[in-house]
DNA sequence: AAGAAGTCCTGGGCGC
DNA sequence: TGCGCCCAGGACTTCT
């Protein structure tokens, strides 16, 4: 699942193939994974149009184009953006293909079909749905220990859905959550409001540690991610209590248990994660 | 207004 | 072995 580590390392795979290239022709084989504009349109305005750089906010890739436009990219759960020769075999699921002016291509493949691209004008993207209200970027300047803990008092929520709020931090999905309350000692019902100083403190510390070390990682592949060039992350070797119900904590040995909140699974070690 | 629940989607794991 | 049920989950919409 392309969280915030494997949407950087895709941005940082892709960037470095396809900066100063323009898009020739685009197909679109699977209509509805384009929000906006029509499928038309999204062919007719993207054509000619050179990638001047990529960014990332949140789990969102954007990829800046000539003509004052943006390509808004969300792979969701398992999408797939990946830079290929023209006559490389096409993945299964490959909804998306953009033709590139080197003649190598752009390939968007998602088997559940739940991520979606948007051709927005850079005017357009403070308002567009989904970026608007998303909050700091956790490894930002602007992302600080007093906001967090300022935010954490006025929540009465529990902990482990609040971070995966995209409105409160950006970025988590989770797999990176559950780390980082492990690190952090704390366990996921545990209600926001109710932190210390010292623990909210622990939490900053182990969101962007967990967050910088799945980077350095090139991201976790759990099941369907792979980087711009294809290539699995590594990450995954270092999860502490993410998808690992039954075995023995890194840390204190205890079995990691899972348990259901709000609807989504939480993995968190009984022994070190008091309620 | 905030929080919870429903929706989309398909491969894989499990029970019988 | 094989069928069918159910689960995974990010963001958006709808409900309470």
């Amino acid at each position: 699942m392309p969280e915030l580590p494997e949407v950087e390392t895709v941005k940082n795979t892709l960037a470095e193939k396809i900066t100063g290239l323009s898009i020739d022709a685009v197909d679109i084989l699977m209509p509805k994974i384009i929000r906006t504009p029509s499928p038309e349109e999204f062919c007719r305005r993207l054509a000619g149009q050179t990638v001047l750089a990529l960014d990332r906010r949140g789990k969102y890739l954007l990829v800046r184009l000539s003509g004052g436009l943006t390509l808004v990219i969300h792979l969701r759960m398992t999408g797939r953006l990946v830079y290929t020769t023209a006559t490389a075999l096409p993945a299964r699921y490959t909804h998306v293909l953009f033709h590139l002016s080197n003649g190598d291509q752009l390939r968007f493949s998602d088997m559940r079909q739940f991520g979606r691209i948007s051709l927005v004008e850079n005017d357009a993207l403070p308002l567009f749905p989904g970026l608007k209200d998303l909050g700091p970027e956790p490894l930002s300047a602007n992302f600080t220990r007093e906001y967090l803990q300022r935010e954490l008092r006025r929540r009465r929520t529990r902990l482990k859905p609040l971070l995966l709020d995209q409105t409160f931090i950006a970025g988590l999905g989770n797999i990176y959550a559950d780390e980082a309350l492990h690190r952090a000692r704390l366990h996921p019902q545990r209600p926001a409001s109710t932190l210390s100083p010292r623990e909210a403190a622990a939490l900053y510390r182990a969101i962007r540690e967990v967050l910088t070390e799945g980077i350095a990682g090139r991201g976790t592949t759990f099941r369907d991610y792979v980087d711009g060039t294809g290539r699995r992350g590594g990450f995954q070797e270092k999860l502490r209590v993410y998808g690992r119900a039954g075995q023995p904590c890194r840390q204190c040995g205890k079995p990691v248990e899972r348990i259901r909140i709000s609807g989504r699974s939480a993995y968190f070690c009984p022994g070190c994660q008091k309620q």
